[in-house]
DNA sequence: ACCTGAACACCGTTCAAGT
DNA sequence: ACCTGAACACCGTTCAAGT
């Protein structure tokens, strides 16, 4: 009886089901039993799990958007470009694992608009490609760790405080909070991209 | 028959074994095979897997040594702490997986350390403290990304070249290298830590 | 063309039974 | 006390057979 299954049909409930329970939990028999059918039909449509996923990753890249990063001095509009990508990710908490394999590093246009900020505070072009390169790592690295954060025994969430962890370590307790972290991550490397800056402005070849 | 095996042999066996293979290769089955030993019997000593993988952790962190960053300017002395965790991690690879998910931050006397090093560059104990925890949530989550490179099918190594890459996205190729990226990524980190000692000489509170 | 049913080779884990 | 043998409930994947 047939084509009541569709690639974009298998891409949006793996999507889903993935942000809702995680990575792990999805498997090709939860999959199928989602769409109503036997696991072995997705394979009709797909050689295999990690095909979905790369198709996962690739919708929920799509969906990325940084039009909110386009008013201000460049320090600014620079950070407002990352606290997108930031949003982006914690609206698709799935991306973070998946991404990991998939495409560990971020490209495409969101990559040349962070690069031509770059460009925007003061760098020459080669060089932006350089500390863009670096800054995307930090970003995409603290969103690693953070994830780690969350399935870890050490950390406890504590409810209704999205982000706030207690941390259990060398029998001492103290307190763990993402986003004021985040802030501070991203404070500590602008400042230093301010300081590259200097030093291009200043004619020097770090 | 009887004492053969203990906790120990089966650690060590876990550690060298991921260290060679991945973490991903090593099964209970492959474990016990190579221990000369059925896989029921590691269960006597261990209640599951996870149990092994936090001794691992446990045995490799150990074997943390950052006596070298002990000379010079407090900025290079954490310079050298940092890559003292790099070093490390290059020889036990296995960690950075490991590590993700049952030690996501490094604790212990290795962030005593770093601690006091950044109250030696000149910031209040109180925020050292929080802005070790932003510098190492960079630098173990550059490991992360570093380690999601070495999977992924966008990144080539080049042979004989360890920690460079070619990189194939969006129909264009380019060159990657680790170790000038990760002191890159530190130099950032640190420009920006001399910002933020500025500012405190200075009175102001961030 | 599209899907089911049943299998295959793997997992981690349990546990009676052996010694 | 320590280990084996055999099983259990799961994986991802394959593929003849159905419609």
């Amino acid at each position: 009886v047939g084509a009541g299954l569709t690639r974009a049909d298998i891409v949006v409930a793996a999507r889903n089901l993935m942000n809702e329970h995680g990575v792990e939990w999805l498997t090709m028999r939860r999959l199928a039993e989602h769409l109503g059918v036997k696991a072995g039909a997705i394979y009709w449509h797909f050689a295999n799990k990690d095909e979905i996923c790369v198709d996962v990753v690739d919708a929920i890249e799509a969906d990325l958007d940084w039009s909110a990063a386009t008013t201000g001095a460049p320090r600014e509009r620079l950070v407002a470009h990352i606290e997108c990508l930031r949003a982006h990710w914690q609206q698709n908490p799935s991306a973070v694992a998946l991404g990991r394999r998939f495409r560990p590093t971020a490209a495409g246009r969101f990559t040349e608009a962070g690069q031509q900020l770059l460009i925007d505070m003061g760098l020459p072009a080669d060089e932006a490609v350089e500390q863009w390169r670096a800054l995307i790592w930090m970003v995409i690295g603290f969103f690693y760790v953070e994830d780690g954060v969350r399935h870890s025994t050490h950390h406890h969430p504590i409810e209704g405080e999205p982000g706030r962890y207690h941390v259990d370590v060398d029998d001492r307790r103290s307190l763990l909070d993402t986003g004021s972290l985040f802030a501070r991550v991203v404070t500590l490397a602008l400042d230093g991209l301010d300081a590259a800056v200097a030093r291009a402005r200043a004619g020097e070849r770090p």
